[in-house]
DNA sequence: CTAAATGCAAATTGTTTGCAGAAAC
DNA sequence: GTTTCTGCAAACAATTTGCATTTAG
């Protein structure tokens, strides 16, 4: 939040009503939250702003690196607070749980990878996906 | 192609020109199209071919398990012929070249986690992104 | 003949943009 | 007072769907 502010002033930019509702309520909910998630809950708390400030908000928070944008297996992004180290995602495909996990070896092995296919690497991702442990318990489906 | 025949009859769906036009496209061009591509592909055999039919028939292709569908970093699916084992991609942002490479050693580690966290692994993706061989050597940003 | 497939245009979903009025600084 | 922001509605891109017509079996 504050680093948000000196973001903003870094840039020229104005700290306004609807910017400080959408980024208090994001860094207050924290992970993997959607798009239409965060306007319901802003709007509880100003029923005024509209998607299109949500989204200029996320990607200022976004550019300001504040913010990771994800995109899973469904339709839309999903947005989580920026941390220190790179982690990867656990997602059940039932019940929509999100599970973060961090591997040093992963993180070894793409290097490897990439220095064999002789590329540089910026970013990269690994998703796994199936069923957490309590929806494994639930569904008798083996 | 002639799978693909096999797997309509057994639904009783049926062989049509459009279809087969599609099909036989996609198998020729290979790996990792988009589906603009395949449509402007197939027009220049059949002319008449619409999008809704290109979609509709990589559905079934998929349905069918011939193809694999990928969601990398850009806004369209890509379509792959589906082979044997696993793989993961590489993509890179300047060119939009994309390598397949395989490691057992990472598929090993992803069942490791996997126990790990107590869930049940039905799919997962890796994908690495950057810069080529070619298009780091051309790009002098370091 | 009858069920399934086609092509078109319209609908949908998630996200972005143009613009006139409303805040910040 | 400018410049940046806002909300709204319209635009967008990729994909899907409804429907009247055509085609395969």
């Amino acid at each position: 939040m504050l680093a948000f502010h000196e973001r903003l002033r870094e840039r020229g930019l104005k700290s306004t009503g609807p910017r400080d509702d959408i980024a208090r309520v994001f860094f207050e909910l924290g992970r993997h939250i959607s798009a239409e998630e965060l306007y319901a809950e802003v709007r509880k708390v100003n029923p005024h702003v509209g998607y299109a400030t949500i989204y200029r908000t996320l990607k200022l928070l976004k550019d300001c690196n504040l913010l990771f944008e994800r995109h899973f297996e469904e339709g839309q992004a999903r947005y989580e607070v920026a941390g220190e180290h790179h982690h990867d995602h656990f997602i059940c495909e039932n019940c929509g749980r999100i599970i973060e996990f961090e591997s040093d070896e992963i993180e070894r092995m793409q290097d490897s990878i990439a220095s064999k296919l002789g590329v540089l690497l910026t970013h990269h991702k690994m998703e796994l996906y199936g069923l957490c442990g309590e929806c494994r318990a639930k569904k008798p489906s083996r």
